[in-house]
DNA sequence: GTTCTAGAAC
DNA sequence: GTTCTAGAAC
């Protein structure tokens, strides 16, 4: 059985054990005899996996916490192997990371304890050796409308186990890794080649897995997380979103045979705010669960006009309750009506109210 | 948000 | 046996 220690590098107190799989949080405090009050009492979580080799790194304080000198930033988080220096803050209280087999009473290397065992230990989570490159050659087989798919989310790299140490990978992981997939919009809507259309006010980009021939998002510059973040002095701003995205309906050389709709989802996944501008074929091979049917489909897809009205009758955005058990209903087509017991089959379905 | 897969449904 | 979904992991 690997275990996994934390080592201080000016050798400053006692190696900390991080045992498999469990968050371990440090900072300034008797562990560590780091006094520096720009260190956090919480400042980073350590999570160590010992059959993968690494430990997962989340800056928890507010000042840096860097793994090979690079700076994580807050909530952020990197996966460090041997031969990685992590540093607690500022640079300061250099740490590294040792995995090694322990060797139990009888001599033998590997061999359980009774009692030792926990089911998640003994059934990693983790697919070993899952190493995940960008989908954008598949994407774009897939469909041209698709567009680029480079990696704003859920693109995860994870090494593989025969080459372990491999340090270009790490570096990957710091600027692919470097926020949670649910930021990935935010990423999206900075990159030149994902943008569509901008001005002052907002930017659009292609959605990264559309779910008809054409969908758009449009993002405003200003940072709002969600609809519940909303306030009056926005109402000009969505107005202005819900005229750009009428505009992109107005220059698609299918908008005369497409109906389109533009609207919110309830619940989103992704944050910052984004209207959905997307055409009512829902031919598309991204379009593949019922949640994805459901959250265009039914009332959990809130219209623009809708919560402009509501902003300006209540001067914010409220959603009401019960929203997440839309996306369980069956499914339904959303022309005729008719429920269909299964996605392929929908999917089929629909082809029959495609333009012709 | 997507991917992956166990196991339910057929 | 295969198809499909739901839930976990990221």
């Amino acid at each position: 059985m690997p275990f996994c220690l934390l080592l201080s590098e000016d050798d400053s107190h006692k190696p900390i054990r991080l045992p498999h799989l469990q968050t371990v949080i440090l900072g300034r405090g008797p562990e560590t005899k780091i006094k520096d009050h720009k260190c956090s009492r919480e400042q980073v979580e350590l999570r160590a996996d010992h059959n993968e080799g690494y430990v997962r790194v989340k800056q928890l304080g507010v000042n840096p916490t860097s793994v090979d000198f690079v700076a994580l930033g807050k909530g952020n988080q990197v996966k460090m192997r041997i031969g990685q220096k992590l540093h607690m803050v500022n640079q300061l209280y250099p740490y590294t990371v040792s995995f090694k087999e322990e060797v139990s009473a009888d001599g033998n290397k590997g061999s359980k304890r009774p009692h030792q065992e926990n089911s998640e230990e003994e059934s990693p989570t983790q697919r070993p050796g899952t190493y995940k490159v960008p989908k954008s050659a598949s994407t774009e087989k897939a469909r041209d409308q698709c567009g680029r798919a480079d990696g704003a989310s859920g693109l995860h790299r994870q090494p593989s186990p025969s080459q372990p140490l491999k340090k270009e990978l790490s570096i990957i992981d710091k600027k692919v890794n470097s926020g949670h997939w649910n930021q990935g919009l935010k990423v999206s809507m900075q990159d030149p080649s994902m943008q569509v259309y901008k001005d002052e006010r907002v930017v659009v980009i292609q959605d990264k897995y559309p779910k008809a021939r054409h969908h758009w998002l449009v993002l405003p510059w200003e940072s709002i997380s969600s609809l519940k973040a909303l306030q009056a002095e926005h109402r000009d701003l969505l107005v202005h979103m819900q005229n750009v995205g009428n505009k992109m309906v107005q220059q698609c050389p299918d908008a005369s045979r497409l109906h389109f709709r533009l609207g919110y989802h309830a619940i989103p996944s992704m944050s910052h705010v984004h209207l959905h501008v997307i055409s009512q074929d829902f031919d598309s091979p991204c379009l593949k669960n019922k949640k994805h049917w459901n959250s265009f489909t039914t009332d959990y897809f809130i219209e623009s006009q809708d919560v402009i009205e509501m902003l300006e009758r209540t001067g914010n955005v409220s959603v009401k309750e019960g929203m997440a058990e839309l996306l369980k209903l069956p499914l339904r087509c959303h022309v005729c009506h008719k429920e269909q017991s299964t996605i392929p089959k929908l999917k089929e379905h629909l082809k029959c109210h495609l333009p012709t």
